[in-house]
DNA sequence: TACATTAATATGTAGCTACATATTCTTGTC
DNA sequence: GACAAGAATATGTAGCTACATATTAATGTA
C-alpha cells in the first residue's frame, strides 16, 4: 500500500508509539531496525530516525548503536523544568525585585559540596550567601559555592551589586546540571532570614553545573513557605 | 580558510553558543540566518540547523519561521526530571515495594481538579486513594482522579492489585503533563498515612495529564519525611 | 578454552536538494 | 491612513547518499 502523505516524522513517531502502547512491542522488546520501518512506512530512513530520536529522548525507547532500539522495560515521566533566573521569576509575578548580599568569604570546598561535585580533594572555593526579595519580603536564600580555578573573574565581580545567580547564568555556560528537590522544617536560623515561622515546611532546591567536568557552582536555595516549582512556562 | 573538519553540529553549537556568552550576540539580538553561519563555518545549513535547534532547546535561543532566530533575553537552565513508576523507584533503592488501595469511588471533578485540568464544567471521575509502601513503611501517598470519559477501561481494572499509576504509565500515553512541586506542613491526616510526625516537612508533587487535550488523570503525591527528587538517574 | 583480531551491523552524523510553512514586509486599493 | 492581498524570506521537514562509530558476533590462533 504505498500511501503518499503521512512522511511526516510526527506522524510515524505516533504510529510507533501506539504500537508501543498496544503491545504489538512490550517492555524490553527489540524493535525493527530503521531501515525495516522506513520500508514499512514507506518513507526515508531519515525520517524514523527522527522520530525515534524523539522516542528515546521521551524516554519511551531506549538506543544503542549496532544493538538497536528496544523498548524501555521502566517507561519513566519526563517532564522539563524551566528554572529561571531569580530575578525574573519574581519581576514576572508583578514584584519588585531586589537582592541583598549577606556574606561572602574564600574557603575550601566542604565534603557536602565536594561530594555534590564528585571531588575527592578539596578545592579553593567562594562561598556567598545572599537573598533575593520580593516586594521587599525575603523570596529565596542561596548558599552558594563557586570554584574559582573554573570561574576566576567571579574574584571580580562586585556580588553586592549584582548576583552570583544572575552572573553565573550570563557569563558562564554549563555542560551538565544536577538538581535535587525536597522539602525540608525551617529551623531559626531560615525564620531568620526568610521571616517564615520556625517548624514551616520550605522547599529546597540543591544545583550543581559543571563545564565538560570542572566544577562551577553548587548552591542550596531556600524558598520562602508557600514557593511552587512548575512545568513549562 | 576553508577548514575541513570540525563541522560536526556539536561543534558548531558550541562555537555559536561561545559566541553568544562572549557577547558576540547579546541578549536579545538576532542572530544570522542559518546560511550565513553555515557559509562562515564552511558545512552544510543542515548542520547549522541542528545545532541551534539543541541551543533553543536549552533554552538559549529562540526560532521563529522568517523571524529569524534571537538570543533569549532571559535565560533559563533547563532540567529534565525523571519521574519512574514508583514500584521501580522503590525497587531499585533495593527495598521491598507493596502498595495499598485506600479508597475508591466515582464522584465528579470538584473545582481544584477541573482547574488542574482547565474543565469548565465538572466531569465524572474515578477518584482513588492509595499508598505505595517501601519495606512496609509507607512512601508516597497518591490521591489521583481519573477521567473516565477519556480512560473508560480503569472501571474493569482491579486497583486492589495493580496501582493506578502503573496501568496508566503502561497502558495510556499523555501528550502532555503538567508537574507542580512543593513543601507543605504534615497534618494529623498526613501523620495516620504516612505514619510522620504532625508539623513534619512534605515534599508534594501534583501531577496533571491530557493525551491531546482530553484529560486523563490529575494526582497530588505526598512523599513521606526525607524523601528527594533527583534530575538524570 | 581463552583471548585477541576481524567482520558484520544498526544507529549516528554530514552533506545535499527540494519543498512546506509561518511570518513579516510590501504593495495596492479604498 | 487603514486594511487586505500578495511577495519575500527564514526556519522546518522529507528524502536521498555516503560515511562514521560503537558494539556485537565470528573467526583464528595459542
Amino acid at each position: 500500500m504505498a500511501e503518499k502523505q503521512r512522511h511526516s516524522w510526527v506522524a510515524i513517531r505516533d504510529s510507533i508509539r501506539e504500537m508501543i502502547l498496544n503491545s504489538t512491542y512490550g517492555p524490553g522488546d527489540k524493535l525493527p531496525r530503521d531501515e525495516e520501518f522506513a520500508a514499512r512506512f514507506g518513507c526515508a530512513r531519515s525520517t524514523v530516525h527522527r522520530a525515534m530520536r524523539d522516542l528515546a529522548q521521551s524516554g519511551i525507547v531506549e538506543r544503542r548503536r549496532k544493538g538497536g532500539t528496544t523498548v524501555r522495560r521502566d517507561p519513566v515521566t519526563r517532564a522539563t523544568l524551566n528554572i529561571p533566573i531569580t530575578r525574573l521569576e519574581v519581576e514576572q509575578k508583578g514584584s519588585v525585585y531586589r537582592y541583598q548580599l549577606i556574606r561572602q568569604s574564600m574557603q575550601p570546598s566542604p565534603p557536602a559540596i565536594m561530594a555534590n561535585f564528585g571531588l575527592h580533594e578539596a578545592r579553593p572555593m567562594l562561598r556567598v550567601e545572599a537573598l533575593h526579595l520580593a516586594d521587599s519580603r525575603p523570596y529565596i536564600f542561596e548558599d552558594r559555592w563557586i570554584c574559582v580555578e573554573t570561574v576566576p573573574e567571579i574574584a571580580s565581580v562586585d556580588l553586592s551589586r549584582e548576583s552570583a545567580n544572575e552572573w553565573l547564568v550570563r557569563n558562564r555556560p554549563y555542560s551538565k546540571c544536577d538538581l535535587r528537590l525536597y522539602a525540608r522544617t525551617g529551623t531559626s536560623t531560615d525564620s531568620e532570614i526568610l521571616q517564615s515561622e520556625v517548624g514551616d515546611a520550605l522547599f529546597v532546591m540543591e544545583r550543581t553545573t559543571w563545564i565538560s567536568d570542572a566544577p562551577i557552582t553548587s548552591l542550596c536555595a531556600v524558598a520562602r513557605p508557600g514557593y511552587q516549582l512548575f512545568t513549562q512556562g
